[in-house]
DNA sequence: TTGTAATAGTGTTCAAATGACACTAATATA
DNA sequence: TATATTAGTGTCATTTGAACACTATTACAA
């Protein structure tokens, strides 16, 4: 085994935070010297990978307590081309109107970018963030992760849309139903929503909020 | 967005290094000073990841043009008591018999191991051993992974005694052969295998062999 | 009060894919 | 020449996936 040699590679996460708003799937951006960027940074001595991309991105846009999961690690030596950055990259994942805000009120420190029509990004983001959405509507098949991108109640209708939305593609309702009620991982609650619409929607929540599991 | 920290984690690559052995898989190892475990070592400041995989495998077994891919990056704090140390891991997938040896012989600096019943390994290894497996198996099920695990002319019944063997459970004979072929990514030779067997089997090879293609 | 607009909710039918299953063919060796 | 061993092949039943249209409930406007 090689002995470490005596410069190392500055090693930093990268954070892609999604969220539906509107009708669209958007990342959650921070502004930086150069330009616009994932939140992100460098990674502390003593700090686990995890938990400096949840540090950087509480820090940096105020979110805390959503999903994460580690989704590559970008390391090409050209990537940045002013210093030596292997990027641990995650993706964040923020349930729509979470709490108060859904959105921080980090002043114009971050923006919402639609992930269709991205602005330009520092360094290679904007390729992380095409993994990362590829990833993501990957799992969407098989696992119940879009239940991390929901409120804590929703209506089925409000999960199709959200299915729709990152697939790109219109589902049929009566399959979507049967297909996520067989799943066995949600609940009607009894209530309804009664949002402005016309007809109200029953109430469905996760059985094991936190969990995202695999399907099949 | 943070400025760099003076002190920094040390960067290294982990190789699983996969073949089909006998009728089992296993992992070849190398000798540390503190024990067995997997090839790997420091990231050059300016070496790409992919890179530094490729060289410390060759560099540490002598194997080199095998399949490669990311699997994980290791980085909790205690993963090494000694110094931090943040792990890129890869695996490996090395041709039965391929090329002259299948095995370098790297003296008594690498040897075998059985994935099944694996010995004990440094640090966190058994654990990146056991996160390799499971990828790989996974992999099995919608892509044409396996191929990389074959030498370049295969019988159909040795390609389904590796499928066998990695996920630990008989398949098929008829139904293998129905979906391999289906597949459209291998096609026969029309040359014989006469190895000491009995009725000679038909020899295939990948039709596109650096690839690995996802399925369906 | 009644009509209308809007979204919620519900089953069946057909096609395709999957999974179970048993015998014949070709060779080496005794 | 008989036997042992592995190679090679097709059908049927079940399950799964995809297409498809109407009724129900409410808010609001006339």
């Amino acid at each position: 085994m090689n002995s470490p040699t005596a410069s190392l590679p500055t090693l930093t996460t990268d954070i892609v935070p999604f969220a539906i708003r509107g009708e669209r799937l958007e990342v959650l951006l921070a502004r930086q010297t150069t330009g616009w960027g994932l939140p992100g940074g460098p990674v502390g001595v003593d700090e686990d990978l995890d938990a400096a991309a949840r540090r950087q991105l509480a820090e940096q846009t105020g979110l805390s307590d959503v999903y994460l999961e580690q989704l590559y690690t970008f390391g090409r030596p050209d990537r940045n081309p002013a210093r030596r950055m292997v990027a641990v990259a995650y993706f964040a994942l923020i349930p729509i109107a979470s709490g108060s805000a859904g959105v921080p009120a980090a002043g114009d420190a971050v923006r919402w970018a639609a992930v269709n029509e991205p602005p330009p990004l520092v360094l290679d983001h904007g390729e992380i963030v095409a993994v990362a959405r590829r990833r993501l509507a990957a799992k969407l098949l098989y696992s119940t992760i879009a239940l991390q991108l929901m409120p804590e109640r929703f209506t089925l209708s409000e999960l199709q849309a959200v299915h729709e939305i990152i697939l790109g593609e219109p589902l049929d309702k009566r399959n979507f139903r049967k297909r996520v009620l067989a799943m066995d991982r949600i609940e009607a609650t009894g209530e309804l929503a009664r949002h402005g619409g016309r007809r109200p929607a029953r109430l469905y929540r996760a059985l094991h909020p936190g969990q995202v599991e695999l399907i099949k």
